[in-house]
DNA sequence: GAGACTCGTGTTTTT
DNA sequence: CACGAGTCTC
């Protein structure tokens, strides 16, 4: 098999036909080279689209055709489940392996890095302590806990906020740092005091039996670098790996990588140091551009022709990105001709900002060919799309709007789940307490810590308790374990309610009925579903948002049916990040305009891109204008949604903008001013919009 | 002690 | 402006 790719690799410079493998056919040579290159550490540099996706669809797809390697023993490391789940399709239609049936072993295994540490420690991490239904904690669940240490802590919960704590802890987990090295390191009274919280909260997590995000890698790795044994089955399985946007690793993602290609090194990267836009997630740019050092011997690729953008674009993008002083110089080469200038708006207000960009979108799809589908509008902060969605409502343009409250995070899917997860792991005390309180059924803190007390000082988890009896003296539970008959809310009944999904869960999946089915039961009887009609006849006299309440639940109905396997469902729901409803990240279909931060903007094209609110103080951010670092990382945030347009870009900004309560009068980004002025065309605001509805909105 | 109510606050970004 | 913490009333 290696011979047939050298052969492949020679017949390409003497001009001959890649019959055996037409994939190959209308690659670039770098690109081509990139994909033949199948043994030992590779570092593709890939400029800003410069085909980088199509290069690792096409390098596995390659691996698998050549017979290089089974599709089973291909990793490739994604950063959204969203762009893993699109790699992996590409290849199942170039592999032809159909939709339905069972993949596993027949397609690479493309995951994120959360999901891959998740799956193995579900396998192992009894090794680490851990039981078998360990929960995973998310943002908020685990914010709930850090606020609880520092109270327990005695600490001043204006000095040491949830949100710096949680910050400290992530950090260091991402940087390896478990809590009793971080007492050793750390000796100022300040550090001294998060590596306190540091240490009872990670107490509190073991007891929840639960892992947070930081976790699942930091767990990961422990796993294996304790366990020798463990990671030579992880490592020779995976012959083949590859990790997209490399240069947004963080230390433990960089050292786990390297951990599973230890033994072969074939290990491929992707990524480009100019798009670095995560260093507050512990992002080390250093991880690609130490690539080399790391791996003697590697091989660097560099893909530096663009396809996507016209030249005036481009040409925006690399004058900009230049003034960095931290970057690895490069120059981005395009096919395409130079296209209409940059079109750079200065508005009056962030009003009339909104209403110009909803004006020019109607323009563009009634006068220049576009579809909605065909534009985005991104901003630097979620706040900021709500003034565009209230102006492109009042103009009937259809809009989806991207990231934001992700589904599975919304408060009711929550209290809905939180039902299942307590009952999956009756140690895991956070979900007892969402569940316990989301529904009013007469209990109450006071009673909820009652019940806490009891089953600690018995040392046994609180469904132990309650199953034992240990809970009688509490009032509204006399009886024991009674079967959920009708959906009266009560503490007797919420356990069991409890109890009963507990025996479902324990029971064989033909015996226990569908898992959406669990889930109706659960809204039903919980009294969750009264609560949110209220008692009142039909849904119509529902409050707005009640209705979407029960929409999204109903939507958490039909997606569960997707699901045969409830520890499956719990651990997709946790670590899945997919926004509401239908969005799958198929942008082509839906004929809506795309609303998102530049941040979930990577990795993505439009032919028509508007970028908002470019000025100082919102992008650059206020909080970046203290290092230069910072405003060199706002830049390449910039580079990043200058490079998302294929044919048309819109710059705009506004004199006058709301923030918070008040009015912020920002100077114009300097981002902008870094852009050559023979590439802009500048419009000023033409005051043609409605000052009725402006001046009512600035009462 | 539970639940309604008000006030104040706060709004960066993949998992 | 929406959410959470804190206060007040039943």
């Amino acid at each position: 098999m290696r011979k047939i790719i050298k052969d492949t690799d020679k017949s390409d410079r003497e001009g001959r036909d890649y019959s055996a493998y037409p994939y190959l056919k209308g690659l670039n040579p770098e690109q081509l080279e990139a994909v033949l290159h199948t043994e030992g550490p590779l570092l593709i540099l890939a400029g800003a689209g410069s085909g980088k996706t199509r290069v690792i669809t096409l390098r596995a797809l390659h691996l698998v055709k050549a017979g290089l390697a089974r599709p089973s023993s291909i990793l490739g490391v994604t950063f959204t489940n969203k762009a893993a789940g699109e790699m992996k399709e590409r290849i199942a239609r170039a592999l032809e392996v159909p939709d339905k049936d069972d993949r596993s072993g027949l397609l690479p295994d493309f995951s994120t890095f959360h999901s891959f540490c998740l799956r193995v420690l579900r396998k192992h991490a009894d090794l680490l302590g851990y039981g078998r239904s360990f929960a995973v904690f998310d943002e908020d669940d685990s914010g709930k806990v850090i606020s609880r240490v520092i109270k327990s802590l005695n600490l001043d919960e204006k000095i040491f906020t949830a949100s710096k704590a949680k910050y400290f802890i992530e950090n260091n987990k991402n940087s390896f740092v478990d809590h009793e090295q971080s007492l050793e390191k750390y000796n100022n009274p300040w550090e001294k005091n998060f590596s306190l919280i540091y240490e009872e909260y990670s107490k509190r997590l073991k007891q929840n039996d639960a892992m947070d995000f930081g976790d699942l890698l930091f767990n990961a790795v422990r796993l294996f670098e304790t366990n020798a044994d463990l990671l030579e089955i992880y490592s020779s399985h995976y012959q083949y790996v590859m990790v997209d946007e490399f240069q947004d690793t963080n230390f433990i993602q960089d050292r786990l990588t390297k951990l599973l290609v230890g033994g072969h090194k074939n290990i491929c990267v992707v990524g480009d140091d100019d798009q670095s836009i995560y260093s507050f997630r512990g992002a080390l740019v250093d991880n690609i551009l130490k690539f080399e050092e790391s791996f003697p011997g590697c091989r660097v690729i560099k893909l530096e022709r663009n396809y996507r953008s016209t030249r005036t674009i481009l040409n925006a993008a690399s004058n900009l990105v230049r003034e960095n002083k931290f970057r690895k110089d490069k120059t981005l080469k395009t096919e395409k001709a130079g296209g209409g200038p940059v079109t750079v708006y200065r508005a009056e207000s962030d009003y009339s900002e909104a209403y110009y960009i909803t004006r020019e979108i109607r323009r563009l799809t009634r006068l220049e060919g576009y579809s909605n589908k065909d534009i985005a509008v991104l901003y630097r902060v979620n706040s900021i799309s709500r003034i565009i969605e209230d102006r492109l409502v009042k103009e009937s343009v259809k809009y989806q709007v991207y990231g934001g409250l992700k589904f599975y995070q919304r408060k009711e899917i929550k209290d809905i789940i939180s039902f299942l997860r307590f009952a999956a792991n009756p140690k895991d005390a956070v979900s007892f307490e969402r569940s316990i309180s989301c529904v009013p059924i007469g209990a109450g803190e006071a009673t909820v810590k009652k019940i806490r007390d009891i089953a600690d000082k018995n040392g046994s988890d609180i469904l132990s308790a309650y199953g034992s009896g240990l809970l009688n003296g509490i009032k509204g539970l006399k009886e024991t374990v009674s079967p959920v008959t009708k959906p009266a809310p009560g503490l007797l009944n919420y356990f069991g309610l409890i109890m009963e999904l507990r025996r479902k869960i324990d029971a064989r999946p033909t015996e226990r009925g569908s898992l959406s089915a669990l889930i109706s039961m659960i809204y039903v009887n919980s009294g969750y579903e009264s609560m949110l009609n209220g008692g009142r006849k039909t849904r119509a006299l529902n409050s707005e948002a009640d209705e979407s309440r029960i929409e999204n639940i109903e939507e958490l109905i039909n997606a569960s049916q997707e699901f045969d396997d409830i520890a499956e469902f719990l651990d997709q729901s946790a670590i899945d990040e997919s926004s509401a409803k239908g969005q799958g990240g198929d942008f082509g279909d839906i004929s809506k305009v795309s609303l998102m931060t530049l941040h979930s903007a990577k990795g993505l094209e439009f032919p028509v891109v508007f970028m908002v609110g470019l000025e100082e103080q919102l992008f650059p951010h206020a909080r970046s204008l203290f290092e230069e670092s910072s405003v060199e990382e706002e830049r390449r945030l910039c580079y990043v949604g200058i490079t998302r347009a294929r044919e048309r870009l819109y710059l705009t900004y506004s004199r006058k903008r709301k923030m918070g309560k008040e009015f912020r009068y920002n100077h114009p980004s300097r981002f902008i001013n870094e852009i050559p002025d023979s590439l802009k065309e500048v419009i000023e605001d033409d005051y043609s919009y409605s000052w009725d509805e402006g001046s009512r909105y600035y009462r």
